[in-house]
DNA sequence: TCGTCAAACTTGTACATACATGTGGTCATC
DNA sequence: GATGACCACATGTATGTACAAGTTTGACGA
């Protein structure tokens, strides 16, 4: 990883208390250490504890309240923006093997459709890559992804049986803040049973997402179709807390 | 919606700009007024207003950083924990009528699997709900409930015909305070299939959940199945952020 | 005109303090 | 033994201050 000069102080509290839970060091149910214990044993003061509590409690790990003493909830998965972002980073994180399989790499004018949800005009270019990805070499997903031409333009200069196109789009400077996921199922087309090796019909996950810039420049619209027992998705919930989720009704014509 | 006595001042200013922006006053794009300018505008110090914007920013609904101002993101959903425990609330919020169908409310020893996924001893008893849920008179979605028996007092003595479980919970004090959720995509069984009034084998989408007590305790498994062009999922993550959701590789035997 | 650099913003981090508010245990009282 | 008042302690909220580390702006000079 990436060396930091000197790691700020609730950065460094919030990963001594993942590590420690993921470890087992505090079982889920125990109380955590009170935030005058944490105080004293980084030599700080209560803001940066507070913090860091207040990032293991989105992520779901703990659960605090007042009076109560901070208890360690359920060990439940979560993962970083980027492991999220990229299949490879994923399967590196979960030690398998991913590969790719390029159907194609084109860039064409974006239709109707295409151009409603990247926002651009009719007919504007686009850069799209249809590809196949394994995981330890067995089908699992295939990805439509959907580029503006200004992002596209790398994605054309690159080996998309590679490796992460995520990475390399970094690698290029390309501004990756914020990405929105919506999640519904759907069957296989001809073209998603012939790659994944199943019949036509066959329930798939699909994973429809939309990246952004941090100014709100939309970078990516991509259709990701997973086998549902390859891959599923999880997340936590807790009550008072910010959700950055939804369950939306799907009016008629959204596509 | 129950008064409070005297809102808090981070609770208000969040509340202020979360209503700005969804109606409009700031639109995607924008900037939000600086943390100097809210705190004059609420006669109140940095911390509360820097309170506010963490809960907008784990919403989604802004963007920061260090020298930046602070923008508006696209509009994005996200709904409270309640809203999304509760499918009744739910429709009430998207202005629909929610319905319900009971097929059938046992009590029953649990089986292995079941057991274990309410971790308790095999055998032991547990309260079982299964129902049909309509969406303007529509099916919409089957529900699967199990609860222990503790928790199942509560459903057996309630009309499960008459509404939303979940609010009978809250009622008889029940605590519910954390909920983990998988969503994965599966074919519509036998039993699906006649309820939803579609073939054998459709795709549906998956969300199973298991909600717990404050203290850790599991309350409830459920798995409800939704048809995908009635309901999604939507979720948001922004870089740098933690994040409260996982994609994860599923094992064998992984029921 | 154009580039450079410094000043004036912005948000992020940190510390010290005070009080609010809820939980849990002790202990005297009934 | 049960009850209830009380106290210690937990986390939540709020204020004030200071500095760090980016971005924007504009004055200034080449």
């Amino acid at each position: 990883m990436t060396q930091q000069r000197t790691r700020q102080q609730h950065d460094e509290i919030a990963h001594y208390l993942r590590t420690a839970i993921r470890e087992g060091y505090f079982q889920p149910g125990d109380e955590l250490p009170s935030e005058a214990e944490l105080t004293r044993k980084f030599t700080s003061s209560r803001g940066p504890v507070r913090q860091a509590m207040s990032t293991l409690r989105t992520e779901g790990l703990i659960s605090s309240g007042r009076g109560r003493r901070t208890v360690v909830l359920d060990n439940v998965p979560t993962q970083s923006f980027d492991d999220i972002i990229s299949f490879s980073q994923w399967c590196h994180n979960a030690d398998i093997v991913p590969g790719q399989c390029t159907q194609w790499v084109i860039r064409r004018p974006a239709e109707k459709s295409l151009a409603a949800s990247l926002r651009i005009p009719d007919g504007d270019p686009v850069v799209s890559v249809f590809r196949l990805r394994l995981m330890d070499d067995v089908p699992t997903m295939v990805e439509r992804l959907n580029y503006p031409l200004e992002v596209g333009r790398h994605v054309l200069a690159f080996d998309t049986d590679s490796g992460s196109i995520y990475q390399e789009l970094i690698d290029q400077g390309v501004d990756i803040s914020r990405t929105s996921r919506t999640i519904d199922a759907i069957g296989a087309n001809e073209d998603d049973a012939a790659l994944l090796e199943v019949p036509v019909g066959t329930p798939l996950l699909r994973v429809r997402r939309r990246a952004f810039t941090s100014a709100g420049e939309l970078i990516e619209s991509s259709d990701d179709r997973y086998l549902p027992w390859k891959a599923s998705f999880t997340m936590n919930s807790t009550r008072g807390n910010p959700s950055s989720m939804a369950l939306t009704s799907t009016h008629l014509g959204d596509v």
